[in-house]
DNA sequence: CGGATACTTGAGGGTTGTCAAAATATGTGG
DNA sequence: CCACATATTTTGACAACCCTCAAGTATCCG
């Protein structure tokens, strides 16, 4: 994979929240960055740590997680190539909270200064980053709304529901029902909010009702207008429609 | 109050995120905005809204909330004068939750277009205010946390922990142990997940211990340190320190 | 092939929810 | 300022969803 190639991945996430100009594609193309390959299982940027540059998932998937001191862990989001999940420490000077590897990841390193000049110059590429953050914080809530709302069936059906859907919008999605799924039943339940036990006893349900094929790591939804009502699922929280306010 | 102090409400909240300058903190005190009084449990701004102002809570206290079909309800968040609860709709168009008050409060809406203007002559000022909603997802987080992985004891002495350090640096605490808190036990409920019977009895251990002193609406901490171990409460998340990153 | 990790299953218990009703606080009009 | 309607808080009994513990099975990977 070659530098213009890895940014590629950055400019079809952006493009899902904003048009961008030939300039301003060239802008991001000429980003200064270190890829950086690591195994399943470890931290790319770790609670109170205090970056210096923001990291580009190029290939594999990360997510975010607090741990409390008794060991509990809450994962609060799962990315996917493109993403970047520490995009809030442009502005935030220390985590809060720890990004891991599911599966053996490359990331690609921007350094904040050079994505501070971007944006300086290009007000409409700091427009769409700003969105990006915005968006995961969309997220955050119906995350929010999930956990202290919803049953624990609704919940996976939910979750299963919005990776299909975000795969699908860059792009990454094995065909129209199917994408990657590197999650075990573990980390889904400190996704959820839930037990390893439970996790399993809904999923099994799940596939006994013929919604879902989980195998491996390979996610296939077989019916999704009926995951979709025991998820109460609407993606408009995504704000995949391309467009921020108006402009 | 007249104009000017309006907008010294908001100049004190971004004070506590980033330094303005005289110049910038006059770009934002001339900013057109207007001011509406509404009653204790309306709709500021509603789910599906499209918006083209942004609210300026003034006086009193609002909050966001997503309604489910089926009467569920999560609040995703409390704030006071000084907060810009819809900044998230000057770049994502529609909005995903509503924003109602707790009691009679007043708020002054803003013209997207103006603060888009002064965002882009003042970058310090579009930072600060990308940092406010940085700041925002990283309540969110915890709220994830709280929800995910706490006991109803931790979430709710949590969430009193978060709003009295919350008041405080605005200066609109009564004093260093007492604010506001016009919140009812079904809000609270609604807020952490929990169901109003059950807020009710932790909220009468929470005065049984002699932590907390909650009557009317207001919230005395009798013993701050003892509330803290319970919530296992840590205001980093917060970003109090004034400092965005590395500028 | 062997060890580790992940998944599955069962039994029993606990935190929290639901339902229902009483007690208290709040607010409003006369 | 009282009387009444309404909202909120409080209490009790019971149920449920989900957790914990524990053990066994499958799967992955070197």
């Amino acid at each position: 994979m070659n530098p213009a190639q890895h940014v590629d991945q950055l400019i079809r996430k952006l493009e899902t929240l904003a048009a961008l100009s030939d300039e301003e594609k060239q802008a991001l193309r000429s980003l200064p960055m270190t890829v950086k390959a690591f195994g399943a299982d470890q931290d790319v940027v770790r609670e109170g740590d205090c970056p210096v540059e923001c990291c580009l998932v190029l290939s594999g998937m990360v997510f975010r997680y607090l741990m409390l001191d008794d060991g509990r862990r809450q994962i609060m989001g799962f990315y996917i190539p493109g993403d970047i999940p520490d995009l809030q420490s442009l502005h935030i000077r220390f985590m809060d909270h720890s990004v891991g590897t599911l599966v053996p990841t490359t990331v690609a390193f921007i350094p904040h200064q050079s994505l501070n000049d971007v944006n300086a110059r290009y007000p409409r590429v700091a427009n769409a980053l700003w969105r990006d953050t915005l968006v995961d914080a969309a997220m955050f809530r119906l995350w929010m709304v999930s956990l202290g709302r919803k049953s624990a069936h609704e919940r996976i059906a939910h979750l299963l529901c919005e990776l299909l859907v975000r795969f699908k919008a860059v792009g990454l999605a094995k065909d129209d029902q199917t994408c990657e799924f590197p999650i075990t039943q573990g980390e889904l339940g400190d996704a959820l909010g839930l037990s390893t036990v439970h996790v399993n006893r809904v999923l099994q349900e799940l596939r006994g009702d013929r919604l879902i094929i989980l195998r491996g790591s390979s996610l296939h939804i077989n019916d999704w207008e009926g995951l979709q009502q025991r998820a109460k699922f609407n993606p408009t929280y995504l704000h995949l429609d391309g467009r921020g306010a108006a402009e």
